[in-house]
DNA sequence: CGGCATCCATTCCGATACTG
DNA sequence: CAGTATCGGAATGGATGCCG
């Protein structure tokens, strides 16, 4: 067989968590900004910008369960909170980043691929005018 | 140690659009098991075991439309069609398992952190009976 | 064998309103 | 400031049936 190939089973259970809780929609933003520094919670809400504060607390949770951050109550009047990425969180941030930066050297590959599928598509659904958005159905 | 930190502006747009692709039930499976070679569609089917028709066909698309798979047809008596990951694909497969290794190593810290947390969360809601299932909240 | 189409349950996520 | 609670829409994913 071949040399390489983990094997492919009960460790892919693992996998699949870790990459189900970095993959959704915000947690990467919110642990890359978290990796610059100890943030507040409307700090983090106006930084990462588009986040509902709803998901923001939600992910912040999640985050905070897994033990990737840590979340700290100054009892002042206002109250401040601060997150901050603890040493485990860290230590993700290092496969997290090397995968963001495949992501932003392939990101022209990836939508090349994408174009060339998406005119091969409607080449032959639409054999008159294949001519479409290329953003059409990008998002 | 933070010299690093690339900017969480657009670049996060990319990573997102890798990691949602990555991070969905069933892309990690299917690419690590397209990456021990080329398979046919009812032989991964039968290999990734759990998985339906329609998420390996949405799964396999979406993969092909990024670039990440090629769809061979042999047009034979019974129809043949195998699958196998691109240049890009193993490419990707670099940093995926990178956060793969991360995920099994990491796995058991993970898990601790995530029950002194729901144990710290039902201490405070059940003074006298915090004894819960420690897997009834991880799924 | 290798699909696609349809229906349905679940989950995710945003908008809004309210609290200490 | 830093949340919690609730609602509704959108997206995800599973089960089933049909087709070349």
């Amino acid at each position: 067989m071949k040399p390489d190939h983990f094997h492919v089973t009960s460790e892919c259970t693992m996998v699949n968590e870790i990459l189900s809780r970095v993959g959704d929609k915000w947690t990467v933003l919110v642990v890359s900004y978290l990796g610059n520094g100890a943030m507040r919670f409307n700090e983090l809400r106006r930084t990462v910008s588009g986040i509902s504060q709803k998901m923001l607390t939600t992910t912040l949770r999640g985050l905070e369960r897994d033990g990737f951050v840590t979340r700290t109550i100054f009892p002042t009047i206002p109250p401040r909170v601060e997150y901050e990425l603890t040493d485990l969180g860290r230590e993700l941030l290092v496969p997290v980043r090397a995968l963001g930066a495949w992501a932003v050297s392939n990101h022209d590959r990836v939508l090349a691929a994408r174009n060339r599928f998406d005119a091969a598509q409607g080449a032959v659904s639409e054999p008159f005018g294949p001519e479409r958005n290329l953003s059409e159905a990008a998002e």
